[in-house]
DNA sequence: TATAGTGCTATACTAAAGTATAGTTGGCAA
DNA sequence: TTGCCAACTATACTTTAGTATAGCACTATA
């Protein structure tokens, strides 16, 4: 896998900053991540749950994506031995607060919308 | 070009919440907008400065960076009709408010990095 | 016995993002 | 007149991200 920042010479940033800020982009980017936690931020779901919340994710990608999350400590995979067996999926208390930081991102975008309209 | 996120179906969240996210995570995503834009927020620059502050950039990538950058409204390109031409990048008040949002996403990336390591 | 639901995985593919390397335009200095 | 600097552009390529389609193991229900 290789880094999607690179701030190595970047000098006057120190490593353990761009180490945290590269944390919190990885659990942001790429086309379902956001999707998926806004789904898990109703409520605690199945695998089928969330597919149903967004009908064009596959499968595959859900799979992958929720496999990166749980590894990012950003979801929790229960498991139940019933028959059939049950999966869920819910947020980390980490995760939820996250919706600080989208909040951020949300108002900084509204206002940036407004700025280029005024030009 | 393909759209990052694709929200149309989580029906919670209205459009322009969704446009204004997308257009945060935009200006952030990528291996050198962080970097060019800690760049820049040292200063006003010429192409060589920044390439010189992010050595490993080539300058395809720091030219198709440069003119996203001005097309969402974050740099602004100042030429001076001297000989030779002179160019110099400077980043828009809008772009400056973003440190607010890094600040945010730091933050969060730290706590989370805290919490990962203890969980 | 056939069909359907749950929670996925496998294989093959296309598209987007990023890299490598060379070249351009124009002036200028040695 | 050779070579260098600035600010790029062009072409070809590799890597990563995402899509499409099919299928599996298990169980329950008709």
């Amino acid at each position: 896998m290789k880094k999607i920042m690179d701030f190595a010479d970047v000098k006057a940033c120190p490593e353990q900053f761009v180490l945290a800020l590269n944390d919190t982009l990885n659990v942001l980017t790429g086309k379902w991540k956001l999707p998926i936690l806004g789904s898990l931020l109703f409520g605690i779901k199945r695998f089928t749950d969330i597919q149903k919340n967004i009908p064009k994710i596959t499968p595959r990608m859900l799979s992958k994506e929720l496999k990166d999350l749980e590894l990012n400590g950003m979801v929790k995979r229960v498991v139940y031995d019933s028959t059939p067996v049950l999966i869920e999926y819910e947020l980390t208390d980490s995760a939820k607060k996250l919706s600080d930081v989208i909040d951020s991102m949300l108002n900084w975008g509204l206002d940036h919308r407004k700025a280029v309209m005024v030009g």
